[in-house]
DNA sequence: GCTGTGACCAATGATGCATATGGTCATCGT
DNA sequence: ACGATGACCATATGCATCATTGGTCACAGC
């Protein structure tokens, strides 16, 4: 198992430090305030009362702060999603219950955070590490409750498990991917339930 | 039957006009070449030799030029999609070569005319009247085939029509949407058979 | 009534430039 | 070896300015 840390974020420096952490919070902060392209890293090293430069000694890159601020809020999302999948029941409640707790995760997130959103859609448009490693966790996610349901006699068994997975991860994205649901969002909840019932459906022995 | 013109874009003046076609014409061409936004209405007039306002006596704006040629260029992907469709075979086989051509001909738009794809790609963001037709006519299409196929027993009767071709609509969307098929490029065409096998397995009765 | 236009307006866009910004480095103090 | 920085550079960004552009209208010739 891989600790809390993203697989891989281009960072460096010492990764337990408190300086390191002061960073990560005054950037939440900024970057949840101004946004990501409005906060400098200047203004970030003024908030820690560091210089500019010692930020650099624990991150690579501006984007690096941003990949760990959206990793980090894109993990709390897989946190609570996950709490919805444990929470028991059949495999088919599972999934409804995963799919539903992570578009309307994403739903607050654009009407709370409105600004952390947009670094997630700025993630997801140009591949970060913290988007690729959301979309992954996604997919084992889904994995798991595929693989419960089959052990369990639910879902079909004859369709290879990773092809599976895929079909419903792309079938999903409208109602996942930043970008894609903040252009789909006069659709919920009913398209959204009707893919979930179409991903059912294809997954009945 | 509404006939080839698409349902409602605002244009003005007599619908059947030389004039009409030769403004058309014009912008088929600048708007291939140069694309959408550097090419002026004046561009287009000078074109044609008329002045740039009588144009507007055909076109209510310029958009609705865009939206015309845009138009034309998707029904055009339509009819040879309904061309691959009603080449025959079971309601499955059918679907498969809907789907497939579908997404093939937007590739080809992509790579052949991208300042064409370019046009249908801002008509789907800012979800023109063109735009709108064109996912109506595949949602149509979409239907023809769910009915054929529950007709003669391929697929199941129980969910209700309509929402069974809105799901289908949206898991496809990835592989149809201007928008998203470009980002998806390089998950051709193994991902889109995947969906396809999910749409199909979710049809099953 | 139909064909056709130049002059005109508000708003959007290019353009050029000063400033700000992301990022590095040599260096200093401990 | 670690903690920390100011000076520095190339590029990106904001900004003020001015030119284009989308769109209208009153009017002219037939």
């Amino acid at each position: 198992m891989t600790d809390a840390a993203p697989p891989f974020s281009p960072t460096r420096g010492p990764a337990e430090h408190a300086v390191r952490d002061q960073i990560v919070e005054a950037a939440n902060d900024c970057f949840a305030h101004y946004g990501y392209s409005k906060t400098t890293v200047a203004d970030l090293a003024r908030e820690i009362g560091f210089s500019k430069a010692y930020i650099y000694r624990f991150f690579e890159s501006k984007q690096a702060i941003g990949e760990a601020i959206c990793g980090a809020r894109l993990e709390q999302i897989l946190t609570e999603a996950h709490k919805a999948v444990d929470a028991g029941g059949s495999a088919t409640d599972r999934f409804r219950r995963m799919f539903r707790s992570i578009t309307t995760l994403g739903v607050a997130l654009f009407f709370e955070d409105r600004k952390i959103y947009e670094i997630a859609a700025l993630a997801a448009s140009e591949r970060w590490g913290s988007a690729q490693a959301y979309s992954r966790s996604l997919r084992d996610m889904i994995q798991e409750i595929v693989k419960q349901g089959r052990k369990s006699g639910e879902f079909e068994r004859k369709t290879p498990l990773d092809e599976t997975v895929r079909s419903i991860y792309y079938a999903m994205t409208p109602f996942i991917d930043p970008l894609h649901l903040e252009r789909n969002l006069d659709l919920l909840p009913d398209a959204q339930n009707e893919v979930t019932g179409l991903i059912l459906r294809s997954l009945a022995p």
